[in-house]
DNA sequence: GAGATCTATGACATCGGTGTCATGACATCG
DNA sequence: CGATGTCATGACACCGATGTCATAGATCTC
């Protein structure tokens, strides 16, 4: 491959001056100029990245850790893809600021991180971005000061800056939404409960009941997708769930799931109950995974949470960090996403006057 | 961030020694190798692979180039993530081989293709890997001599080494598990007919079908997934397709479709026809989009292409180019899938004495 | 015991860029 | 017209590794 000595000797000149040509840094005479072009075209030159990290002591390199891209075969998550949308979002960002992103995959093994933190320390990368494959809190190795680093879909007790899902805000909205479609028997079947999504999306549902009068009845909250190894298992545990909120005395109007692969099923076992999708029972689902949500029938309403939109403004911040130095935030960034409509949820025409009436009746 | 020569200062030896320490490559005094490791330590230095690359002219780098990644989101295909899965096997086969993979990512844009290849000349990568989205051939620009190339889910007029899925395999071994289930009279709603994938599969389909001496019947082969923009028209067509091949004198007793997603939505068309599943009608998909296939009830029966099974296999090509030398294969490589069973698809019971009959009459 | 061989180490050059400083050719100014 | 400034360019050192060669002792050989 051609160096700068190669372009420099072609063209007649010195190499400093082709790498002013290059870099456009000092004035060039435009006969120099152009013979320096020719040169370089003729050439096939490209300048080599690792001379100039060397003199420049800048890598203009990225590291991204993740799990996203060895997590979408066998172990397929139920909840779609969300670390992968926040890889998009991230790769979206670092092409626009010009940097290049060196992409590191743990294979789903969390021992191998340092090794990837190793081969990014030795590549001299700018900063890190670790990257969760669902809200939780992580314990990473400290890096090589001078590195630094932020977490996307996850926190740490050590103030790293933090990028996180609005999760309560988020079942939140859809719930509410629902509320202004008429219902007032909101059950909601979560996932497990030891989830901090779950915790927050619970926290949502709550508020948003609360806000509209509504109590909250505890059996209509069931989580239904503890993590168990068969299908099987799991079909079960979510086909009880639902028998048990439409065996109550008052069942509900409309049923929330933790996911959209959750309420993907509950159509099949509702429909193998006779009932009819949404005349006799609504559903909405979580995550607005398009590939379901658009894809079933009818369409499923669903919350979005914005994974594209983390991955950019965990981008932006390391952006920061380390342009201008600015302050890393000390309390994690909340990114809020929309209600995806659909035709899963009934309208339910209901009176102004009965309303507050139903909601009293209701407790 | 320390240098080898801060580590030689130190431990009180040259550079050159340390360099020894960490390379093994000749023998050092259990002292001296103690003093190193030592400073090392303390230090917490970690070699620089821009002065490495520079000395030695390896970088130890692979470029991939991919649209897996940005196209995940608003533009989900019909047909999974297939190239993702390559992504995914291309992943481990590298780290598994000890280099560092750039994964670049063309945002759907194959204009943008110059350009990341130019990024991937700067680091001077060893060599590129270019996935596809889906089968089919691809036009990609030159690259520097020296840098090798293989071509994933792609093909090229140019006798670059392809990787690619044996699609005409994966109907054939699909359309043949049918006919050991007793069907005769197989319908195959596939893809847009001018894709690679399509004109493949359907040899595998009527090489099936010859085989079992079942006459080939044009009227049961429909491209029904036309490219539309919209997901009305898409239901239409496919609704049109599912319509016409019922209505038939002779229906099938089965129906191919095109990939997981078709079918997927077939379900719903075909139960708002009354029809029972898989009793009056029996379905099989394409792909194994494990998300769809598992999660429907019943459960779809689907041919798989092994998709990561592509990309490790392109890695390795790619290795072995790099590593001895070897010829490229001159001819693409074929990669075949398993057909993933499913509850979609009836037993049909059939006396021998009727299956030649009712093979005869069928034509 | 002198020369041959081996062991452990260091001096130095080199990879391909770029920052620093110097220099020669003009242009400008008092 | 000599002093000063600007423009265009080059010489040289340096970034952090490592290959090559040299060398001082230690060990071996006849």
């Amino acid at each position: 491959m051609a160096t700068i000595y190669d372009v420099a000797k072609a063209a007649g000149v010195s190499p400093k001056t082709v790498s002013r040509v290059l870099n456009g840094d000092a004035p060039v005479k435009k006969g120099t100029l152009e013979k320096v072009r020719q040169a370089i075209a003729e050439l096939g030159y490209v300048p080599s990245s690792a001379a100039r990290t060397m003199r420049s002591n800048k890598s203009e390199l990225i590291g991204l850790i993740t799990g996203a891209i060895s997590m979408t075969g066998e172990e397929l998550r139920s909840s779609g893809l969300p670390d992968l949308f926040i890889v998009q979002g991230i790769q979206k960002a670092i092409e626009a600021s010009g940097k290049t992103l060196l992409i590191a995959d743990t294979g789903g093994k969390s021992e191998r991180v340092p090794q990837l933190i190793r081969t990014f320390e030795e590549h001299r990368v700018e900063g890190i971005i670790y990257v969760a494959e669902y809200h939780r809190p992580v314990d990473l190795p400290q890096v090589a000061p001078g590195i630094k680093m932020v977490l996307a879909n996850c926190y740490d007790d050590r103030g790293t800056p933090s990028v996180l899902p609005d999760d309560r805000k988020g079942q939140y909205s859809l719930v509410r939404a629902l509320i202004a479609k008429g219902h007032r028997r909101i059950a909601y079947l979560s996932l497990s409960a030891n989830l901090d999504a779950t915790r927050l999306r619970t926290e949502g549902y709550r508020a948003a009941l609360s806000e509209a009068e509504i109590e909250f009845d505890p059996s209509l909250l069931i989580p239904a997708d503890i993590d168990v190894p068969d299908r099987e298992t799991e079909v079960q545990l979510l086909w009880d769930a639902i028998d048990r909120v439409l065996s109550l005395p008052h069942p509900p109007s409309v049923i929330c799931f933790g996911n959209d692969r959750m309420a993907m099923r509950a159509y099949g076992i509702l429909r193998s109950r006779g009932l009819e999708l949404p005349k006799d029972i609504s559903v909405a689902g979580f995550d607005n995974y398009r590939l379901i949500t658009e894809s079933l029938y009818p369409s499923l309403m669903s919350a979005e949470l914005p994974y594209a939109a983390i991955g950019i403004r965990a981008t932006q911040t390391l952006l920061d960090l380390l342009s201008d130095g600015s302050a890393a935030p000390d309390q994690p960034i909340l990114i809020t996403g929309p209600v995806a409509p659909g035709d899963s949820v009934l309208d339910v025409p209901t009176p102004i006057t009965q309303l507050s009436t139903v909601g009293r009746k209701t407790t």
